[in-house]
DNA sequence: TGTACATCAGTGAACGCGCGTTCACTGATGTAC
DNA sequence: TGTACATCAGTGAACGCGCGTTCACTGATGTAC
């Protein structure tokens, strides 16, 4: 037993090491534009050298999707809390999207550059297509607690892409901050209200009856 | 006058030649991954050298911003044409966007590496800031020939970056190219009808007067 | 307790490569007289 | 018509750089006897 504790130990210790990595690179983000970001630098930010990252990663795009996996993790949870919640409407739960994506760049730029690049013989990318697979079954699942069951996969699939287009296409407009969330809020608040109401009052002729 | 004609004819034969190299950049994206594309294969494509690319191109993100404005132009005749038939639906036009993003790999890498990328500080960063509001634009007033009239710069806006939310996120998901575009039409039917309704059909307290 | 060996995290330095961009030059064509 | 010069498209080769990744090695700690 005493081997498998300091086995044990060994293994705690190596994923504390895994992490440090993954949170130097998630803060990078914050201050380093994505194609600005070298291995050099985040060996610099985890205060270890680069060959050490290849001692914990396989490569830069399995570092990154490390990155992703754990911050997809606590979107993940805020989502579950959020459609939990009885009173949150479409629009709040966009909105808190939208600040999500706006406060965690390493996130969002993380995401795009799987999404666009996507390769599809890599192993990455299928890990990553495995991911994203995971995170819309629970977005999905989770607008499922709320009033919004009917055809789910294709609704959480389009509103989801949304606002994730929204971000994409206009969060580089205005020159302060705020001016520039509001201006996204207003958007996507706007998306709620038309994917709220085709889905909550439907009139007759666009209510498809499922099988 | 003579010296005149000289002149023009040189300008025509200079702007031709750009045409073959925009042309060529463009069709290499048929071919190979945005990342994979080097000055090297442009030059390769268009049959000419690399030096030769700088005469008429500052940099890389020059041509490339070139290559998108001449694909901008043929999309918004698209749309003009669209949204002034008066018999078309937003369904329709959100299939046909996706199709054209489908159908045309540079526009849309191009469009998703400024998109991005933004810099907000670089010229051609700011050229392509411009590009992107007359586009904008010119959808926004095609959708008000339509019924479309209301708050139409935030429908307009909302709409184009939700089609382009759901084409980004969702155009590596089947084998088949036909399942995967039925896919996308699919989702793409589906905001295009939440939008619809919540802009055609609007319920009392959802209409929001203008002043 | 002491010694020989095994394990493994960590690293500095180098590798090899491909990139965007520039330079010095050629050669064809137009211009002036 | 002939000659000297100007203009300009086009190019091969080089530049300089930074990238991701790997290698040979160190040194600390654990293990066996």
């Amino acid at each position: 037993m005493k081997g498998n504790t300091f086995q044990e130990l060994r293994e705690r210790e190596q994923h504390l090491r895994r992490e440090v990595i993954i949170l130097a690179t998630e803060d990078l983000f914050s201050r380093k534009a994505f194609h600005e970001i070298s291995m050099k630098d985040i060996a610099k930010a985890a205060k270890v050298s680069v060959a050490s990252i290849y001692r914990y990663f396989d490569s830069q795009d399995d570092l990154l999707l490390a990155v992703l996996l754990k911050d997809i993790h606590n979107v993940n949870q805020l989502i579950q809390d959020l459609t939990r919640a009885a009173d949150s409407s479409l629009e709040e739960i966009s909105c808190i999207f939208v600040d999500y994506l706006l406060d965690n760049e390493a996130t969002f730029q993380i995401a795009c550059h799987f999404l666009i690049r996507g390769e599809r013989d890599s192993i990455v990318f299928r890990k990553f297509e495995s991911v994203k697979t995971v995170f819309l079954d629970r977005f999905d699942s989770g607008l499922n607690t709320m009033d919004y069951d009917r055809h789910s996969r294709v609704f959480s699939e389009s509103f989801f892409a949304s606002i994730l287009g929204i971000v994409i296409t206009h969060r580089d407009l205005a020159e302060s901050d705020a001016d520039k969330r509001e201006h996204l809020y207003q958007l996507a608040r706007f998306t709620a209200r038309a994917f709220d109401h085709s889905m909550k009052v439907p009139s007759k002729h666009q209510r498809v009856t499922m099988p």
